[in-house]
DNA sequence: TTTCTGATTGTTAAT
DNA sequence: ATTAACAATCAGAAA
């Protein structure tokens, strides 16, 4: 069976009118806002994995790594998860805890609406936006001298 | 005691 | 374009 090409089922020349309006619509909410700022990251970010992952996929963290690497900021749906998580707790006090929160809530964001969804994304944003900024002074601080580590660091609590 | 796991989606960096 | 990883959270399980 010859099989073929579906490859480029639209791509160059198939920029309709109609595909502008609903790429329009479609687009992430924050884009639509404005241009990102032009923080060009090239060697900024360093992806050191942690030293303590037993499975093949890391996901936690122990405790602090790098208190001056800024993590990256709670997506738009963590933000609706810390509302929800509250209301689910009233209405749900023997729910012990996020895994089921997480299925409840996952499932509510997909039924949400754009208008709905888009005030966590506006904070979401705002919260990257601070996240660059603090990511830019972290490198600044870095790469001016990462030597400087005396002052209170981390004596023993 | 200490550490990790699970489950959700979103964002980012790298490929 | 797609992949991979990580962001918070918290109670429970494993070592």
């Amino acid at each position: 069976m010859a099989k073929k090409p579906a490859k480029s089922k639209k791509s160059l020349s198939a920029s309709s009118s109609a595909d502008k309006e609903k790429a329009l619509k479609l687009k992430s909410p924050e884009k639509m806002k404005k241009t990102v700022k032009p923080i060009r990251v090239s060697e900024i970010e360093k992806r050191p994995k942690n030293p303590k992952k037993p499975k093949a996929k890391p996901k936690k963290k122990t405790k602090k790594e790098d208190a001056n690497k800024p993590k990256k900021p709670p997506t738009a749906f963590f933000f609706f998860l810390e509302d929800f998580r509250k209301e689910y707790q009233e209405q749900n006090p023997d729910v012990k805890s996020m895994r089921d929160i997480g299925k409840a809530c996952g499932e509510k964001w997909k039924t949400m609406t754009y208008e709905e969804k888009v005030q966590y994304y506006d904070i979401a944003t705002e919260k990257r936006a601070e996240f660059e900024e603090a990511m830019a002074e972290y490198i600044k601080r870095k790469e001016s001298g990462e030597d400087q580590e005396s002052e209170d660091s981390e004596y023993d609590e």
